[in-house]
DNA sequence: CATTGTCCCTGGAAGC
DNA sequence: TGCTTCCAGGGACAAT
């Protein structure tokens, strides 16, 4: 589900409950799916207890907690996974409980299982082979010009490609390339210079529109534990029959790599 | 290397 | 109503 700006909601809201404190306990549901990856959880648990929080970082759809140790605990939600504070609603199946020295406590649920957990001394086997991320300022027309570059494949697959841009996902690829007026079927490498330029502006106003506008959901303290996406929001209501927002024609979908787009066929081309 | 298909999981929605 | 099938905002991996 989270993509770059939900991720980044869910950074910002962590980090000032987070920073600063010193990780007391770890814990780590039983279950069948492992939900570390390249860690057994002796290790895991030994190298986390006792490190403190310096900050929380954010890689594409990847948190990163930063530890005074130099180790880095990695966070990728997947599909469905969440990150719950204190008493916030169980919401999905429990992974795993990170207990912090003033008390405060960590969850990590994941309805579906697809969520993962990493220790890493180093951030390069992990995103090493990420693409440049969109909302810095250093995020220039030619740097997406470079990652559709001789690309045959449909527009829609490549912006998806995280080896080309971080963080984009299913929802706001469909959303940009609504806003940039490009049909996400076409070719990458048969996009104009205008499109491209179009296309430039449109991620970025894209993913910043939904940093604004995402929900949180309230917990019992009035403190936000949930993201959502901003349905409301949306330019393509992603359901049956419904219609442009801008000329009233009803949306159509193409599947890309077993991932729905929705799109409209009059303003896309 | 680029591209496409399959699979991992679960639960809610839609179809019959 | 109850059972079945489909589908979901991600990504690793295998096959071509």
């Amino acid at each position: 589900m989270p993509e770059l700006p939900e991720v980044e909601t869910i950074r910002r809201d962590l980090e000032p409950r987070l920073a600063g404190r010193r990780i007391a306990r770890v814990e780590i549901a039983l279950d069948r799916v492992p939900v570390l990856e390249g860690i057994d959880e002796a290790t895991f648990r030994e190298g986390l207890v006792g490190a403190r929080i310096e900050g929380l970082d954010r890689r594409g759809k990847f948190l990163i907690f930063e530890l005074d140790t130099g180790a880095r605990l990695i966070v990728h939600l997947r599909m469905t996974g969440k990150l719950l504070l204190d008493g916030a609603p169980l919401v999905g199946h429990l992974r795993a409980t990170f207990t912090l020295d003033d008390g405060t406590t960590l969850r990590f649920t994941d309805m579906r299982k697809f969520g993962r957990l990493w220790l890493v001394d180093s951030l390069t086997p992990l995103f090493d082979k990420i693409g440049p991320e969109p909302l810095t300022e250093g995020f220039a027309l030619e740097h997406l010009a470079a990652a559709l570059l001789n690309r045959k494949a449909p527009v829609k697959s490549v912006i998806l490609d995280q080896r080309r841009i971080a963080g984009i996902g299913n929802i706001y690829a469909d959303e940009a390339l609504h806003r940039a007026g490009i049909h996400p079927s076409r070719p990458a490498d048969r996009i104009s210079d205008d499109e491209l330029a179009a296309l430039h502006r449109a991620i970025r106003a894209t993913l910043t529109h939904a940093l604004q506008y995402i929900v949180r959901h309230p917990d019992a303290h009035g403190r936000p534990f949930i993201v959502d996406a901003y349905d409301d929001r949306m330019r393509l209501p992603r359901k049956k029959n419904a219609k442009c927002p801008d000329c009233g024609t009803l949306l159509a979908t193409q599947k890309f790599g077993g991932r729905t787009s929705y799109f409209c066929p009059q303003c896309q081309k």
